[in-house]
DNA sequence: AACAAGACCAACCGCCACCAC
DNA sequence: AGTGGTGGCGGTTGGTCTTGT
């Protein structure tokens, strides 16, 4: 599939300065897009794909770098139990972050304590059964779950009546009305978290406000 | 000091959607 | 309507760094 001439040997593997010298002046000159003409118009023995990712995720202007923060974690947290693995979706409301740092992050963090808390589960139900009691309730199971930054079939119920066309509604809102986010904001009047509303699980809906209402680095943020 | 295991991160791959022709 | 090019996404891999023993 294009991205250049598919036969060409690519060079592969980590970029050097050099390099990334090329592609930010092509960048700088020609704007994002056009990938696939980076190594002719540069010299540049790499895919327009490859050109493509180390832009996003290590030279395009205004990336975060070093550790994610608790803030930031927590709203990863969140926005996964509302969407899932849309990893370029969450990243776009941590402005600085890429979705596959926060795809890594997740990976590294989080799905240890998921395994965690999916033996916990398992072992409590193994005592459930032991003891011939009556199983968890659903709603127990759920709190414990979003505590534990698990996932739950009311999770998967909610992210199911939470398609794409909410997510961008509420871009599009947002955009429109150029907001920006402080700590005394909390609410938004927006078909989105009406439709969040709906949600049987509390837990979730109040996670369908995460967008608009976190601050960002402590003293407020923006979205995008 | 040496080694092993785990954590972290950059980069690649395959797939899909969109668009122009 | 079909096809190919392009851009983008999520999953995975592999190398490097850090930490514990």
């Amino acid at each position: 599939m294009g991205w250049g001439a598919p036969k060409q040997a690519w060079k592969k593997g980590p970029w050097i300065h050099e390099e990334d010298e090329l592609l930010t002046e092509y960048v700088k000159f020609h704007g994002e897009g056009r990938w696939s003409s980076v190594s002719t118009s540069t010299g540049l023995n790499r895919s327009g794909k490859s050109c493509r990712l180390r832009w996003v995720n290590y030279l395009r202007p205004g990336l975060k770098r070093g550790h994610i923060t608790p803030e930031e974690e927590g709203i990863i947290a969140d926005l996964h139990a509302l969407w899932g693995n849309k990893w370029s979706t969450i990243a776009r409301y941590l402005p600085g972050r890429t979705d596959n740092e926060i795809k890594n992050y997740w990976r590294t963090h989080f799905k240890k304590e998921r395994s965690s808390l999916k033996q916990q589960k398992r072992q409590a139900q193994m005592l459930n059964i032991e003891q011939q009691q009556p199983r968890q309730t659903d709603k127990e199971e759920t709190a414990a779950a979003v505590k534990g930054g698990g996932s739950t079939e009311h999770e998967d119920q909610c992210m199911a009546v939470m398609p794409e066309e909410a997510a961008s509604l509420l871009d599009e809102y947002l955009m429109n009305e150029g907001l920006w986010w402080n700590q005394q904001q909390q609410q938004v009047n927006h078909p989105y978290y009406q439709h969040a509303g709906n949600c049987s699980n509390s837990n979730i809906a109040m996670q369908t406000q995460p967008a608009a209402y976190y601050s960002y680095g402590g003293e407020g943020g923006y979205i995008f």
